[in-house]
DNA sequence: TTGAAAGCGCTACCAA
DNA sequence: TTGGTAGCGCTTTCAA
C-alpha cells in the first residue's frame, strides 16, 4: 500500500528533471519560480505523497514554527489539571496558533526540567513559549524571561513584570462581583480563593475595594483561603458552616469551579440560592449557565485573549518588543445572585 | 545576559578536548562512555546551558519522539471543543506520553489538511498519531491506518476496524445505565444522544438490550437524537416537553454534558430529579458529583485508557502489532437516579 | 528564472 | 573506552 522508500526532495527533483533548489522554492511557494513550474512541482509532490521533512528544514532554517504551551499547574491534583477554564484557553490558543502557521506543543509544569527556555528553545523544540497561569511562584517564568526567549504569559497583567503578560482585569472583576452582591443587599460577603496566587490576589483587592467603597466593615475579614478546586471549596464551606453557622450571605468565588463547590455545599444544607446566599463565580465556563441556579459570573474572554497572546508572541518572534495587555471582563448576571 | 553565540555539541567537545562522538554519547547517557567522562561532560553541558539540538538529532535519527494528538471534533461549535471529558483525555495522555519520553503535539480535525499521516508522519513532525474520538466519519482515520503509520484511536473498540482502538465498553455502559433506571422503577426511558456516532450507537444498543431484557416496549421509540452538547440537549428536552408533555420518567444521556443540559431543562420546569425523572450520564467528569443533585453516571477510566493508548502506540513504534482494548466502565450511583 | 554546492548540528558506523 | 567521518534532507547564497 505504502510506497517502497520514502521519497525525498532530491528524488522529486530528479523525477522532474530540475534542481533541488527549484523544488524547494516551488514547494515553499517562492515567487522566484515561474508559476507554471511551481504548480507542476506541487502537483508532482501531491501525486507522490511527498511532504517536506520538517526536521531537515528546521535544522537548516533554525526555526521550528512550533510554540510550547505550558500549563503552569499549582499542584498536581487531577482537579486543577482538568479545570475547564484552563483547557478552554489551550483550545483557543490551538486555533489561533494554527491560524498563524504555528503548531502547539503541549506541556505542563510537572515536567522534569525547570529550565524551560533551555528545554524548549535552545534545543530547537519550539520558537517561543506561552505559559498559562502564573501560579504561586513566578521563578520559572522569570528564568525564561531573563534568557531572552520569546514568551507570553496568561496571568495578571497589572502587576509589574519584565515579560509580556496577557490577562483579565482581575481587580475590576473582583470589584464588580462584590459590588453586584452588595447591590443585591448582601451584607456579609465571603471571598473564597487563594490570595497567594497573583491573579487571585488582584481579585481579592477588588473585593476589598468594593467593601470599602460601600462602607462595609473590612476588618471582619471574611476571606476564606482555599485551593482553586471545587473539592477544596466544598470542604472549606462545609467546615466553615459547621464551625460558625451561616455567617455570610454572599460568596465571591475565585473561579467557577470554586463557585460550583460552594454551591453544592450550600444546597446540601438547604440554604437558598440566591435567597439566603448569593454567589458570583469567575471565568464563565460553558457550564456556568447550565447550573441550577445558573451562575452569575465574571466572564473572561478567552478567544480575544488567545488572539492577543499569539500576536504578542509573534511580535517577539519577529524581534519586536511586546507589551502586557489587559483583557476586558464582563459581569454576566444569572440566577445565583439577586438582582437589584 | 545570554551567552554570546549558542554553543554546539562540537564546541563543547573542543572545550572538553574530546571528540564529538564522545560528547554525543555522554549526553545521551550511553554506557559505552566511562561513567566519569559521562558525568564530567554532562556537568559541562549544564554549566554552559547546552541542550542538544533536536532538529539535528531528529534529522539524523529519523525519530522525533513526538506524538500528534488529534481532537477529532464532530463540528466546530465551541461547546464540543471544550467538552471537559475530551480535554481530560488530552491531559491524561500528556502525562502518560511525557512519562514515556514523548512530547505531545496538539491538533484538531479542523486543520487544513485531511491527510494526517502525510502531514504528521511523512514530514517528520511526529512518530505516531493518537486520534481522540471517531466522530461520525472514520474516513480520515482509515486513511492514516492504510498508510501504515503508528496509530491509536480513542473510540469504540467493539466494532471492526483495521487499526487499534481503545475505548470503553459502551454497549455495557448503555445497558447498565438503562438497567439501573429500570430497577429504580422507571418505565419510560429516553435515550438522549447521537446514534450516528460510533461510540454513542453502541451505548444505544445497550439501552435497547436492557429495555428488551426487562420487557419494556422497545417499539415506542424514546430515542431523542441530539448533538453531544449541553445546549443541544437542553433545547431538545425543552422542545419535547413543550410538544408532548412529560412523557418519560428516565433519561439515559450519552455524556455528562448532555445530562447537564437535560437536567437544567427539567429543573426549570420544576420537574423533580429523581422523583419525577431519573437521569444517568456518561463519563463521570469532575463536575458530575458536584451537581445538585449529583449525577449518577457511567465512569470512563481515562487514566487507564491513556496509559493503554500510549502503550499500544509505543508497541507500534517498536514495530510490533497493536490490539484494540476495552476499558472497564463502572456505574457510579449518585442522587440523580432512584436507588433500588 | 534556474542550478551548484555548502552546511545546519547531530549520530553511528567503523576503526583504534 | 574513545575518535574520525560520512551523511540525514533541506535551504540559500552565489553564479549563470
Amino acid at each position: 500500500m505504502a510506497n517502497e522508500n520514502k521519497i525525498t526532495l532530491a528524488g522529486l527533483a530528479k523525477l522532474a528533471s530540475v534542481s533541488t533548489s527549484t523544488v524547494s522554492r516551488a514547494l515553499n511557494d517562492n515567487p522566484l519560480i515561474k508559476k507554471e513550474t511551481r504548480e507542476r512541482l506541487q502537483a508532482l509532490a501531491k501525486e507522490h505523497n511527498f511532504s517536506l521533512n520538517r526536521a531537515a528544514s528546521r535544522l537548516r532554517t533554525q526555526k521550528t514554527n512550533v510554540v510550547a504551551v505550558i500549563l503552569n499547574l499549582t499542584d498536581s491534583t487531577d482537579q486543577s489539571i482538568s479545570d475547564p477554564f484552563l483547557l478552554k484557553v489551550v483550545g483557543d490558543l490551538n486555533q489561533e496558533l494554527n491560524q498563524m502557521g504555528y503548531e502547539l506543543l503541549l506541556s505542563n509544569s510537572l515536567m522534569a526540567t525547570e529550565d524551560w527556555a533551555n528545554y524548549f528553545i535552545s534545543s530547537s523544540r519550539a520558537d517561543g513559549i506561552i505559559v498559562i497561569g502564573q501560579g504561586k511562584s513566578t521563578d520559572n517564568i522569570e528564568k525564561v524571561a531573563n534568557s531572552g526567549a520569546p514568551l507570553v504569559v496568561w496571568g495578571d497583567p497589572i502587576g509589574l513584570s519584565n515579560y509580556s503578560v496577557v490577562g483579565s482585569n482581575n481587580e475590576l472583576g473582583g470589584y464588580l462581583a462584590t459590588k453586584h452582591l452588595i447591590e443585591g443587599a448582601c451584607k456579609n460577603i465571603l471571598f473564597l480563593g487563594d490570595p497567594e496566587h497573583a491573579e487571585m490576589s488582584e481579585r481579592h483587592k477588588g473585593y476589598i475595594r468594593a467593601l470599602t467603597e460601600f462602607n462595609l466593615d473590612v476588618r471582619r475579614n471574611l476571606t476564606l483561603s482555599c485551593d482553586i478546586t471545587s473539592k477544596a471549596a466544598y470542604d472549606k464551606i462545609a467546615a466553615a458552616i459547621l464551625e460558625k453557622g451561616l455567617f455570610f450571605d454572599g460568596v465571591v468565588a475565585t473561579s467557577d469551579m470554586v463557585a460550583l463547590g460552594a454551591l453544592k455545599a450550600l444546597k446540601e444544607r438547604y440554604i437558598g440560592i440566591p435567597s439566603d446566599v448569593g454567589i458570583v463565580g469567575f471565568d464563565d465556563i460553558a457550564m456556568a449557565e447550565l447550573l441550577h441556579p445558573s451562575l452569575t459570573t465574571i466572564k473572561q474572554d478567552t478567544k480575544s485573549a488567545a488572539k492577543i497572546m499569539v500576536q504578542q508572541l509573534v511580535k517577539q518572534l519577529n524581534g519586536q518588543a511586546a507589551q502586557s495587555t489587559v483583557i476586558d471582563i464582563e459581569l454576566i448576571e444569572r440566577n445565583s445572585s439577586r438582582t437589584h
